[in-house]
RNA sequence: GGUGAUGUAGCUCAGACGGUUAGAGCGAUGGAUUCAUAACCCAUAGGUCGGCGGUUCGAUUCCGCCCAUCACCA
């Protein structure tokens, strides 16, 4: 039976370029639509640009644009991006659309008709100068546990401790500098704690769906279970829903002043999406049963799908805010939700000063293949939500020993033959020597493998196949035949039966390599290739064309050129654009996704700009005597050090300071004492759960992480506590 | 800190409802071959399946603890 699926994308923020870490997703989602379609099935892929919010208000201002503007040149940038990388929708819409504010009207009317909607006060900070009410993000000051200065006001990236905004000492308004004031305002609540939310949630994350599969993987499952918390539990609390004006989106009705939080209309901008296909189709004199699709009773009655494919940085959304608004407003909840783990490069979070942070234009502009990366994602690509890791030696390795190597490789060396011995004809295929082809074809490995997303088994069964056929090539020996009297015909088979096999290898690698396969469609002068219902060879007499080499290797060197051109130096600059992405990081949007993987890269990197020797001698170094080393109770890393620097109490008696130094992985207490190090004496003592640490100790490690160990410094021969290290 | 996930050959990954010699591809080494953008084919080497304990006749597979990495705690 053909299903109708309705599938989409995480709309990407109207702020900021698509990266690989974005494409993961998109090329997940992208290989399973075409697969789908292969299948026979009517599938609608749509996806949007997310406008709405703070963000893309106030980078509209500062690039002296209206909010219209700025999105209207993001959208441009997004979908060209995705349609050269061969993800390709049905329509690429945008939530500033009639289309969104239609849908978001209407489900708040009818939640708020199931009385799921509460006002209450609520109290936060507002910059007085610019008049706004100031998200959590663009409020900084000095963390209320650690005293760090210049931290976002909703955790810390010092000492990571979490706190409300108003906890922040010291507070500035990160847009204006202006000190916040607190004022009191009147938002609108989705009231998730409802216990009909409750118990719809705990009911939809568990199930399947009328596909019979489970609407969430087992891990996203889990993690549900963790935020729903146990039967009879309610951890949910109510969502806020509003911002105040001023704010870049859709004005609340009945509520002058208040708006749509972004979150509310982003992934209501699926349905908008899908309507706006909907009347550009119509008016091509084409029909789409948007209710079919939208509506829960007709939806169930029409046996349609929803699926969304996400990014596990999202997943509370979408598998919380999403469904229950839905539900209760009398629409579909989503069939299932693919969730897809975040990108590293070589092992590690994406750097913008490692060349690792890439955009898709400039992977583009490089003249990079975009198909190797498809081919490489689909291979790491197992349905689960692991994260994703793009090794670039191993993506050049794959590329060119499974794609040129092997695959291209089969019609590359039959090709010949049969243009110049038989005038680009085919003889009839060996059906013995395709057993291993028909029985694949019947077993439907690969066709399973696409169909759960575990798309790197089912390029391990294509590449299986492909060895089969190369083996026989190797086998029959075309080039030894040509050479034979009277070997014509068995040399025609062979070159045509490899050229099945070929023709088979590239229907099921269509779905990833889209372009390689219409240059194959051409090729071998063949309508668009889809699954087969029952297997067939090439026929006898058909007639290709010659043929053109399919694909080239991947050289090192464009590798490197495409770190060079994403690699960003370390002069301000550098701490200026980390800005930028730590500001729009604020948008609490789809856009977070790889950005938040940053986070830890770039503190790094905008501390490792330029400092003046004026800087350096702020540090005051010292010689430090370890007296004592002692395991501190119920702490996990830490070791209690006494450390002698010189420094006496108004008796004359030795002084020595307390140090909590975080080395225990790596050294014994009792191995310490005694030893000369170097300690940090003027850093601002600090309070800890287990007593004042004045102090620290220095210690190299390896910051990517890769290897393990910690190593504290000694200091040559003759060096004394209390020295100055300078 | 709490919760969850991951840790298998040099690299990227399969797999094992606990049971004879733990697999693949790539890479390495040797051989064969020359149709194919030095591709393909054959063979060989490589792993105490993160560490320590427990359950068991038997664990890499189950359980506990530990270590490392990643994520979430809105």
């Amino acid at each position: 039976m053909s299903r109708k699926i309705l599938v989409t994308n995480a709309l990407p923020y109207a702020n900021g370029d698509i990266h690989l870490g974005h494409l993961v997703g998109y090329i997940q989602a992208d290989i399973w639509v075409r697969y789908q379609r292969m299948r026979g099935h009517a599938v609608h892929y749509v996806c949007a640009d997310d406008t709405h919010g703070t963000p893309v208000m106030l980078r509209a201002e500062k690039e002296g644009l209206t909010p219209e503007q700025l999105i209207a040149r993001v959208h441009g940038e997004h979908l060209r991006d995705f349609t050269d990388f061969g993800v390709a929708f049905d329509n690429y819409h945008s939530t500033h659309s009639a289309e969104n504010r239609a849908y978001a009207e209407d489900i708040y009317a009818k939640l708020k008709a199931a009385s799921l909607i509460d006002t209450r006060a609520i109290e936060q900070y507002y910059d007085p100068v610019k008049e706004m009410f100031l998200p959590d993000r663009f409020i900084k000051g000095e963390c209320p546990k650690c005293g760090a200065a210049d931290q976002y006001g909703d955790n810390c990236e010092v000492c990571g401790a979490a706190y409300a905004p108003t906890e922040l000492k010291n507070p500035y308004s990160a847009v204006s500098g202006a000190k916040p004031v607190l004022r009191t305002s009147e938002h609108y609540f989705f009231r998730l704690s409802d216990e009909r939310a409750v118990a719809f949630l705990r009911d939809w994350t568990r199930g399947t769906n009328t596909a019979g599969e489970r609407r969430l993987q087992a891990e996203a499952a889990n993690k549900m279970k963790e935020w729903l918390g146990e039967e009879g539990e309610n951890k949910l609390s109510d969502w806020d829903i509003s911002r105040d004006a001023p704010y870049f989106g859709f004005e609340i009705p009945g509520a002058p002043g208040k708006y749509f939080y972004v979150w509310l209309d982003a992934p209501i901008g699926y349905l908008a999406s899908f309507r706006n296909l909907a009347g550009k189709r119509a008016a091509a004199g084409e029909t789409i049963a948007v209710e079919d699709y939208t509506d829960a009773a007709r939806a169930a009655a029409a046996g349609t799908e929803m699926v969304h494919f996400i990014g596990k940085d999202i997943l509370y959304f979408h598998a919380l805010f999403w469904p229950a608004m839905l539900e209760f407003a009398g629409y579909r909840a989503p069939s299932q939700l693919c969730v897809n783990g975040f990108l590293t490069v070589d092992g590690a979070k994406m750097s913008k000063s490692r060349g690792t942070f890439i955009t898709a234009r400039s992977y583009i502009e490089q003249k990079l293949n975009p198909e190797w990366l498809r081919y490489y994602f689909a291979g790491k690509s197992n349905g689960t939500m692991e994260d994703v890791d793009l090794n670039l030696d191993d993506m050049i390795a794959k590329v060119n020993s499974d794609l040129v190597g092997k695959f291209v490789n089969i019609a590359s060396r039959c090709a010949g033959f049969i243009a110049k011995r038989f005038d680009g004809r085919l003889a009839a295929s060996d059906i013995a020597a395709m057993l291993e082809f028909e029985s694949a074809h019947r077993a439907g490995v690969v066709a399973r493998a696409y169909d759960e997303r575990d798309y790197s088994r089912a390029l391990r069964e294509i590449m299986r196949l492909a060895d089969v056929a190369n083996q026989y090539v190797n086998d029959h020996k075309p080039w030894e035949l040509a050479k034979q009297e009277g070997q014509e015909a068995h040399l025609h088979e062979v070159c045509s039966t490899a050229l099945t096999m070929f023709r088979d290898l590239t229907t099921y690698l269509k779905p990833v390599l889209p372009a390689l396969a219409g240059q194959v469609e051409n090729f071998l002068s063949l309508d668009a290739l889809a699954w087969q219902d029952e297997w067939a060879p090439l026929p006898a007499g058909h007639a290709i064309n010659a043929y053109q080499h399919l694909m080239t290797r991947i050289e090192r060197k464009q590798i490197d050129a495409l770190l060079e051109a994403n690699r960003e130096s370390l002069a301000p600059a550098a701490a200026a654009a980390a800005q930028d992405a730590k500001n729009a990081k604020a948008a609490s949007s789809q856009q977070r996704h790889a950005e938040k993987q940053q986070h830890a890269a770039q503190a790094a990197e905008t501390a490792s700009a330029h400092i003046s020797i004026d800087d350096f001698t702020k540090v005051d170094l010292r010689i430090a005597r370890i007296v004592d080393a002692q395991h501190v109770e119920g702490a996990d890393k830490l070791i209690r050090l006494q450390l002698d620097i010189g420094e006496t109490d108004e008796a004359g008696n030795p002084k020595p300071r307390q140090v909590f130094a975080g080395i225990k992985s790596a050294y014994d207490p009792a191995a310490l004492v005694g030893r000369l190090t170097v300690m940090v004496a003027n850093l601002a003592p600090r309070k800890m759960k287990f007593g004042m640490s004045e102090g620290m100790v220095l210690a190299a490690s390896d910051a990517d992480g890769k290897n393990a160990g910690l190593y504290i410094l000694s200091p040559d021969d003759g060096a004394a506590p209390g020295m100055r290290v300078k």
